[in-house]
DNA sequence: CCCATGCCTG
DNA sequence: CAGGCATGGG
């Protein structure tokens, strides 16, 4: 892979689609001559330290091929989000997309962008800066678009006079701005700007639209750019700010994290819960009734929660030829500007979860509807915006329907804490939503990790079939189906490390008969498990368990003192016992509402 | 050859 | 908990 491919990944759409344009070039004139195209057009965009006088020779020619190149992308009608076709660009896009598919490896690496490490290193385990961080990136992108407007408009003017003039006037205009430090986001702005005109064109000005097509009468930019830049304004800035605002007051106002217990604890006296679970002995009601008195989540606990996240997030990348997976083989070109447009790994409920948490009026949509009724930033956005949001690509460049994925670690930090703290609140705004009632997942939360290490409890080996039944509302797919099935290894890991460990231990204590040895609910073994499985301590662990739990001590015992540990395998037997223990699950589990109660409760 | 499982590692 | 690898059954 080509290192400079991601550092520059966001800058190089932007140059080497002007570049493009200009070998199309209507305008032969506009070339620079003796220079590759794309190099110059380079340093103009992206470096300060661009020859002044060069710079100044070749400003006009610049600024057409700029503007010829933004009337062929608003010309570029039908598929708004791919004005690339070159080859050579597709080519620099996919460096390393055919990722090799190892048959055994079900998941693929999870590609990150330098910038994204960055983020999530700084503002890993910080709220506050976390928050700050977004408030900045989302300042950024309101300074650019500000920027963009200002410059298109200059530009626009430029042009008409441009023909026999240099005026070194604007030429100081034009490289004040291209010493701007945030110049290197233009990108971002340019795109924006084209994907809203497009769309403003078409729901507002067809006739405009095709009168480009077809004369690209230059002063037609100045026409639309005026009104536009005033939508643009309006939409954008509001847009940005509202989502500031939102994020910001939802981010900064949960800095530990335990947003869930705040929002929709019923605290249950410890008395209440003393009792429920004293009368509850570990069958399907009683369950009922422990898993509805289950309170006193323990930020611990929220902690492990999201530590499960990530995987459902980053994996399953390749997929192997399931299109619903298979956007997510692209690359992370530009990631870190538009953090709410990085989403392709986003499950689209929870891209949805986290838009409806982010606040009704969220405008990363730019619908058109929503464009050309830019005044309108208190009502709702229309129901059919959310796959619309999806679609929202932050450069606008790409080809794909789905932007840019997170990196594993941005989703850590920013869906999941968005995901969880909104919990109780999607459970309402999901009525209100087409298609979400159900709640398919498309990727295991950390209600469904909780849920498995409950379900442990009954099942230490559950076959896939019977995965899928108790996971109703997760969409099964080969890397889910094998990440449950590896979460249940890994519980029987240490299900049985503990087992063993205290076993050796009850040697050396000198216990001689294993029939002593249990596990009872006031032992260290037992705290041990419940801790793993039950961290919050808001299920009953059946007695069926505890029955399990002392027989493969005593297998252990008994296996350690027979010496049989000496042989590698020696544990196989063992396995084999306990995997024809497991017992039925309670019905509750098969409720796909269970994650969510679980982790409200 | 595929898949599931187990083991080891980070 | 996930990745990677080795193994063993079908």
């Amino acid at each position: 892979m080509d290192p400079n491919f991601i550092l520059l990944s966001s800058k190089s759409q932007t140059y080497s689609y002007i570049g493009e344009s200009m070998e199309e070039g209507s305008s032969p004139s506009s070339r620079v001559s003796g220079h590759d195209s794309s190099i110059p057009w380079d340093q103009i965009t992206i470096s300060n330290s661009v020859d002044s006088d060069w710079f100044c020779d070749e400003q006009i020619q610049a600024k057409r091929a700029r503007v010829e190149t933004i009337i062929q992308g608003m010309s570029l009608s039908p598929n708004p989000m791919m004005p690339l076709s070159n080859p050579r660009e597709k080519e620099s896009r996919h460096p390393i997309e055919n990722s090799r598919e190892n048959k055994r490896k079900q998941k693929l690496p999870q590609q990150q962008s330098p910038q994204g490490e960055g983020w999530s290193r700084d503002s890993r385990g910080n709220w506050k800066g976390e928050g700050h961080h977004f408030k900045e990136q989302l300042q950024m992108l309101q300074q650019q678009l500000r920027h963009f407007q200002e410059r298109l408009y200059q530009l626009s003017e430029h042009n008409v006079l441009a023909q026999t003039q240099k005026d070194t006037e604007r030429k100081k205009n034009f490289l004040k701005h291209s010493n701007d430090p945030n110049h290197d986001h233009w990108a971002l702005g340019t795109d924006q700007y084209k994907h809203l005109k497009r769309n403003y064109t078409k729901e507002e000005k067809p006739k405009v639209s095709e009168e480009e097509n077809q004369s690209r009468t230059p002063w037609l930019i100045t026409y639309e750019e005026k009104t536009l830049s005033e939508i643009l304004k309006k939409e954008l800035t509001g847009a940005v700010s509202q989502v500031v605002d939102s994020v910001l007051r939802k981010v900064l106002s949960k800095p530990s994290g335990n947003q869930i217990q705040q929002e929709t604890d019923v605290q249950v006296s410890g008395q209440d819960r003393k009792n429920i679970y004293s009368t509850a002995t570990g069958n399907t009601r009683k369950d009922l009734l422990t898993m509805e008195a289950s309170q006193n989540r323990s930020q611990s606990q929220t902690e492990a929660q999201m530590s499960a996240l990530p995987l459902s997030m980053k994996k399953c990348s390749d997929s192997l030829g399931d299109p619903a997976n298979s956007r997510m083989t692209q690359k992370p070109y530009q990631v870190p500007h538009v953090t709410l447009a990085m989403t392709s790994q986003i499950p689209e409920k929870q891209i949805l979860s986290q838009l409806l948490g982010y606040g009704q009026n969220s405008h990363w949509s730019y619908s058109p509807s929503q464009i050309s009724s830019s005044q309108d930033t208190s009502s709702p956005p229309s129901l059919d915006m959310p796959w619309s949001t999806f679609k929202f690509q932050p450069s606008g460049m790409s080809q794909r329907p789905y932007p840019v994925p997170f990196t594993s670690s941005q989703v850590e930090n920013l869906a999941l804490p968005t995901l969880k703290m909104e919990h109780g609140k999607l459970k309402t705004d999901s009525d209100a939503i087409p298609f979400s009632s159900v709640h398919i997942q498309e990727g295991l939360t950390p209600g469904h990790l909780k849920k498995a290490k409950l379900m442990f409890f009954f099942t230490r080996y559950p076959s896939s079939s019977l995965l899928k039944v108790y996971f109703p509302d997760v969409q099964f797919n080969r890397c889910i189906t094998s990440q449950l099935i590896k979460w249940f290894s890994n519980f029987r890991e240490f299900y049985y490390i503990q087992m063993e460990k205290f076993a050796r231990q009850a040697i050396s204590e000198g216990i001689t008969n294993p029939n002593v040895l249990k596990v009872p609910r006031n032992s260290e073994l037992f705290r041990t498990l419940n801790m793993h499985y039950n961290k919050g301590n808001d299920f009953e662990v059946p007695d069926q368990f505890l029955e399990i739990a002392s027989l493969t001590l005593q297998e252990f015992f008994n296996a350690v003192t027979a010496g049989k540990d000496s042989d590698p395998s020696w544990k196989k037997p063992i396995y084999k016992i306990i995997s024809k223990l497991d017992s039925d699950i309670p019905e509750i589990f098969k409720s796909s509402s269970c994650p969510q109660e679980l982790l409200r409760n």
